[in-house]
DNA sequence: GCAAGGTC
């Protein structure tokens, strides 16, 4: 009996497949990687009566692409040698294992059969599942290895289409994977290659500009330039003066009519002042028509994924990244269908009905689902069925457990979900035609007929205060006023999150899965604000890097960037163009863009100058420069740095966020003269810290050292800094890094402590002493020097109330809780945590 | 430290 393995791209759909094909009798197991699942059956095969199957799943792509490790040197790789730079395949999330747990669960099987999403980006999985299992099964008679694969073709997770795909098993088609091996190259190529060109070059140049990273990509450079198009056209609005005829009329004893004018605005005040004295004579106006029309608002499509994030946004103000997260938890906690779909119709067994009765007994709209429930179900909006997941819908009630936002999303879901299967809301429409003199005015109102599905969505219902007072044909209305009103023509309002979605989705920034990480990208990269509304405001750093594109090349920012070369690998996926010819065209194109946009940087660099202060106007005096002996500046914006305006020296500075940075007691660096500093991370006490002097730190002083390095593993032989003199004993970690050692933080009093100079590991030591000292003399016992410290009178913890002690603190055991190697034990605990766990795995 | 795309 052959046993065949099936592949599916997530593990809810290895488990929804198995079910419903065979029948629900599949039985199920955990997959070792703790992710994915396995579920096994019997069943026949192609020409076999009888066949094992094995059905389990990737947790999406099982690889991604980057450059070798050598390539990751910021400063010695020149950012135009990516575009050739060779490439590698690395596992996309190295916890789950995937290939080494697709292979094992591939071990003795005959035949594959591929089930992964039917797109371009799952026929990329295929072959990635292929060359995990490959090896691992059994080699087919023929010799040729892909006579045993199959892929499975279907556009919706119902039994129907399933079984249908099983029935009808294809290939995997190489034109398509290969179409987005094209992609994934293209983006990671031109994205690192700007990326690193524009920090490098803008980073560390201005005094005011906050980002230590300054990116650039395919989708979010479109997606910032969206936001910044509305800047502009808020910024060169120019507003103009325009009039309008106001009337106020009499309607009946208690209302007032303030019908429109036909002729709307008037952009000189003349010719208005004009018709206005035409007819300023009359007293009445006269009803000339009455047009009574119905119309209806239509009840919402399906919700899928893209309006569940809009809907959010601008309904609810959660963004589009969080509100995600919540539907995943609401999903995983059963409350709803899968969030992440493109579909917007139900399928044609949907159990519209069941789903509706689950929600029979809610406080909130029990009785509305009642009624539709006797009434009958209006049969839903017929929406696009793209074959991914049903519509997002909710699964069970409300048991009282949710709150917060969780609650808001799932509630809109629900009503969402009522919603489409409710009757339209109908109302009339009713427009008033009247004449003053030879003017014509009118009104329209709107008066509700049957509120139908806006009865569970009240916020888009039709308001009592739209209605028109009855009137008819030759009713005369007193004027109350008749005047000439002076207006301004507004500017459009900054683009709301919801805009954005809307105008990433058409134009293919992204996919539903991605948009809320681009958004979420260009506001944690500083370059737009999300203001009160959820509306996106662009940064200056924003604005002027927009501006920089436009000025260069605008392509760069033109949404078309992404539109022009997903055309183009369509013609790769169709077959009707070389994988090769296309990719490296494009490559070419974007190459010869880079070198451009590199010579050209100035036109972009003028804008900064524009928008930010340099170096020299920004920061505080903080530390002497020991070449000139002038004060340094801190500048403060990330990354912090030291800028020495006489010698025009920048130098970098540790840059964790939220650690301490101040001057080491006005002490200098031997070597140099500049002023030691000394860094606290942002671990507070339990974090490493050391001094170091601020020219050595960029300029390594002996061989041997690296960039970036404190005195705590400066090998000066004599500077009483350096870990010569105030190391104590080699890192009882032993950690990975190399030879760990124990160095004294000269500035931890009162809570003295040894920081490891390679690893995480603080050893508390002579806690409230007013002294700690590191003695040159060793311990002849263990070879650690020797430390001393000096307690006030009556403060001190030492045996027999001694206020100064001189021994070795690792070997004295009387000492006891003096030394706290807690955070020792912790540290290593934790390793070896980890170790056993990767070991397990 | 970089992109965008899957999904956990």
């Amino acid at each position: 009996m052959p046993t065949v393995l099936m592949v599916a791209e997530k593990p809810m759909l290895a488990d929804s497949i198995a079910k419903l094909l065979s029948d629900g009798r599949a039985t199920k197991r955990k997959g070792w990687n703790g992710a994915c699942s396995v579920s096994e059956y019997t069943a026949s095969f192609l020409n076999y009566s009888s066949a094992r199957f094995k059905v389990t799943s990737t947790c999406g792509h099982v690889m991604s692409i980057d450059f070798p490790p050598k390539y990751n040197n910021w400063e010695r790789v020149d950012p135009v040698e990516l575009f050739s730079a060779p490439t590698t395949k690395v596992e996309a999330t190295a916890k789950l294992r995937m290939n080494d747990y697709l292979a094992s669960e591939a071990k003795g099987c005959d035949y594959l059969v591929l089930w992964l999403d039917c797109d371009k980006e799952g026929e990329n999985i295929c072959f990635e599942v292929i060359d995990a299992v490959q090896s691992s099964m059994v080699k087919p008679h023929s010799g040729n290895y892909m006579d045993n694969v199959y892929r499975a073709h279907f556009s919706a997770i119902t039994e129907k289409d399933i079984k249908a795909a099983m029935r009808t098993l294809g290939r995997p088609n190489e034109n398509e994977s290969l179409s987005v091996d094209a992609r994934q190259e293209l983006d990671l190529r031109i994205g690192c290659s700007f990326t690193r060109f524009q920090t490098r070059f803008f980073q560390g140049k201005y005094g005011d500009l906050d980002s230590t990273l300054i990116s650039f990509g395919p989708c979010q450079t479109p997606t910032l330039g969206f936001c910044v198009t509305r800047h502009d056209e808020i910024v060169q609005f120019k507003p103009e003066p325009y009039w309008v005829i106001q009337v106020r009329l009499k309607a009946t004893e208690e209302t007032e009519l303030k019908p429109e004018w036909s002729r709307g605005r008037m952009f000189d005040r003349e010719v208005c002042q004009m018709f206005l004295d035409r007819i300023k004579m009359h007293k009445e106006a006269v009803v000339v028509e009455v047009t009574k029309k119905e119309s209806q608002k239509q009840r919402p499509l399906a919700l899928n994924t893209v309006e569940l994030m809009r809907v959010a946004s601008s309904g609810l103000g959660i963004g589009p990244a969080t509100a995600m997260q919540l539907a995943e938890q609401l999903y995983t906690r059963g409350y709803i269908s899968y969030p992440r779909t493109e579909t917007t119709s139900y399928s044609a067994n949907f159990d519209l009905r069941g789903t509706l009765q689950q929600q029979a007994g809610s406080s909130k709209w029990g009785a509305t689902v009642k009624e539709v429930l006797a009434e009958g179900i209006t049969k839903p909006r017929q929406g696009d069925d793209k074959g991914d997941h049903p519509p997002i819908t909710p699964m069970r009630a409300d048991d009282g457990q949710l709150s917060g936002d969780l609650a808001r999303i799932y509630e809109y879901i629900v009503q969402h979900f009522i919603g489409t299967v409710m009757k339209p809301c109908r109302y009339w429409v009713t427009t008033l035609h009247m004449t003053i003199g030879d003017e014509q005015f009118s009104a329209s109102g709107k008066a509700l007929i049957d509120e139908g599905f806006t009865k569970v969505m009240p916020w888009l219902g039709i308001g009592d205060d739209e209605q028109l007072p009855e009137l008819r044909r030759g009713d005369r209305l007193a004027v109350k006023d008749l005047r000439i009103v002076e207006r301004q023509t507004s500017p459009p309002d900054y683009l709301t999150e919801a805009e954005l979605i809307t105008l990433m989705e058409k134009h293919g920034i992204g996919t539903d899965a991605s948009i809320p990480v681009h958004i979420n990208n260009i506001s944690q990269r500083n370059y737009v604000t999300v203001e009160s509304g959820r509306k996106l405001v662009p940064t200056k750093l924003g604005v002027a890097l927009v501006h920089g594109y436009l000025k260069v090349d605008p392509q760069l920012v033109l949404p078309t960037m992404r539109s022009e070369v997903e055309t183009q690998l369509t013609l790769i996926a169709k077959g009707e163009a070389d994988f090769l010819a296309v990719k490296n065209h494009a490559l070419e194109n974007f190459r010869l863009k880079f070198i451009y946009f590199v010579e050209n940087i100035t036109f972009v660099d003028a804008l900064f100058e524009d928008s930010f202060t340099t170096l020299a106007d920004a920061g505080k005096p903080f530390a002497k420069c020991g070449k000139c002996r002038r004060f340094m500046k801190l500048v403060q914006s990330r990354p912090q740095r030291l800028h020495c305006s006489s010698c025009q020296d920048t130098y970098a500075l540790p840059n964790a966020k939220d650690g301490l940075l101040k001057l080491h007691m006005e002490k200098k660096c031997p070597l140099d003269d500049f002023d030691l500093l000394y860094w606290q991370g942002p671990g507070g006490k339990l974090s490493r810290s050391y001094a170091f002097c601020p020219y050595c730190y960029n300029n390594p002083p002996f061989p041997g050292m690296k960039k970036s390095q404190g005195c705590n593993e400066c090998t000066h032989p004599a500077c009483p800094h350096a870990f010569s003199t105030q190391g104590v004993v080699k890192c009882p970690q032993a950690c990975s890094e190399g030879n760990g050692v124990l160095v004294l933080d000269p500035q931890s009093a009162p809570k003295w402590r040894l920081c490891c100079n390679k690893c995480a590991v603080v050893v508390g030591v002579f806690e409230g002493a007013t002294r700690v000292r590191v003695s040159p003399k060793q311990c002849d016992d263990c070879g650690a020097q020797l430390m001393s410290a000096e307690y006030k009178e009556g403060k001190t913890p030492l045996p027999e109330s001694k206020t100064s002690y001189l021994g070795c603190v690792f070997c004295d055991e009387e000492l006891g809780d003096i030394i706290n190697l807690n955070h020792v034990n912790r540290t290593i605990d934790q390793r070896n945590r980890q170790e056993a766990a990767l070991s397990r795995g």
